[in-house]
DNA sequence: AGTTGAATTTGATCTAAATCAAATGATAAG
DNA sequence: CTTATCATTTGATTTAGATCAAATTCAACT
């Protein structure tokens, strides 16, 4: 029996929880830049697995998080209020990051909401755990540089599109990044992260185009 | 006589530079993150100082370009074209770095030009350099991730700044960060920059608020 | 199925900022 | 000083998208 059929839910809560979180860490390792064993033991050692209800809040603005958070499965978005207007500021989806990143760089209040939007399995990891880690290990360093450089282009990206396209362009922008996003995100919240009203988001979506 | 009160001009040009290269290196090494003394001399071996005119263009779009810029003296802004509308993307002064980021750190045709604003000069890397001093230190590779880290988050700030903010609040938050940049760059580009027409921006201005 | 509340669409204005166009001001070069 | 070029301001008009408001559709829960 290879570790792929291993029937989790036949194993006890811990261990199945032990498996679970090398796997995801192995994921991260692959996925950003690969981290010796010893590292990923380590790491696994210093982080643990949510199971979060669609529509709690993981972080309130005003609050200091020095968490951060990979999705293992859901999705989450952060926000934060203008005026009392809510403004989405980041999506993360499968395989993603998430944090406050204000109050996670800069150990300040953050001024984002966290909250996540479908059932949600996430793997948190304190700043202290990622500094530790990147102080010991120079693979540490390098995956969390690779994870902050591919956060950096996304959001000179996301500038690009926003400074002067019209608000059907920015909708096919995202739609070309995210061609599922309308299942998974309302529109609302799309509206907002693409910088216009939800009644000019459903007149786009009503053009055949 | 100490360090500081060489006179520099006295100096032969290669001691001069050799002079200067290790003093610019220190200044990046206490601005960002600190290097080890052999790290700073080995990035002094691999990187060189640039005297550019003002108006030259450092990348054409098209361009790959594998160099990172570090402003010594002067600034530089790297802009793109839409539609044949010149749209700057990025500003840099004194202490800042500037790339053409996708080509940089993708591998991609570049869809910036860089151009000097006024004579400067620069410290030039290119990414072997950079790629094989993060392997061999693990300051080096901390030092890049710093750089990364300011970046995203300056260009975090921008989006919340150009999500639903007037022009004129657009203007106030770029004059908050760099509040003399009027003084240094025309208003053509800091328009563009912030999302807004020329004209509108001119109006803005005449407002006495 | 029927009720309640949220999400989305549709409609009728309104407005900030874009566009088009021309005038003025500043800088540099001969 | 004069001309040429570039940067900025000012003016008139247009327009994309915001705002306000109401109708409809959808989903969850008795």
């Amino acid at each position: 029996m290879t570790p792929q059929n291993i029937d989790l839910s036949k194993l006890t809560p811990l261990h199945n929880t032990l498996t679970n979180k090398k796997k995801i860490i192995h994921i991260i390792s692959e996925k950003y830049s690969p981290l010796s064993s010893q590292c990923q033991s380590e790491l696994s050692n210093n982080s643990k697995i949510l199971g979060i209800k669609k529509g709690e809040v993981l972080v309130k603005e005003g609050q200091y998080s020095d968490k951060a958070y990979f999705i293992v499965q859901g999705c989450s978005r952060a926000y934060y209020l203008k005026n009392g207007k809510d403004i989405s500021d980041w999506f993360a989806f499968e395989n993603d990051f998430i944090s406050s990143i204000n109050s996670f760089f800069r150990n300040i209040q953050s001024p984002h909401f966290i909250e996540v939007l479908e059932n949600s399995t996430l793997l948190e990891i304190s700043r202290d755990s990622i500094i530790e880690l990147s102080d010991k290990y120079h693979d540490f360093e390098r995956l969390s540089k690779t994870i902050v450089t591919n956060t950096m282009l996304r959001l000179q990206e996301r500038i690009v599109s926003m400074q002067f396209q019209s608000a059907e362009q920015k909708y096919k922008d995202i739609l070309s990044t995210h061609p599922n996003i309308t299942q998974r995100i309302p529109l609302t919240h799309i509206a907002s992260y693409i910088g216009i009203t939800l009644e000019t988001l459903s007149r786009i979506r009503g053009l055949k185009s």
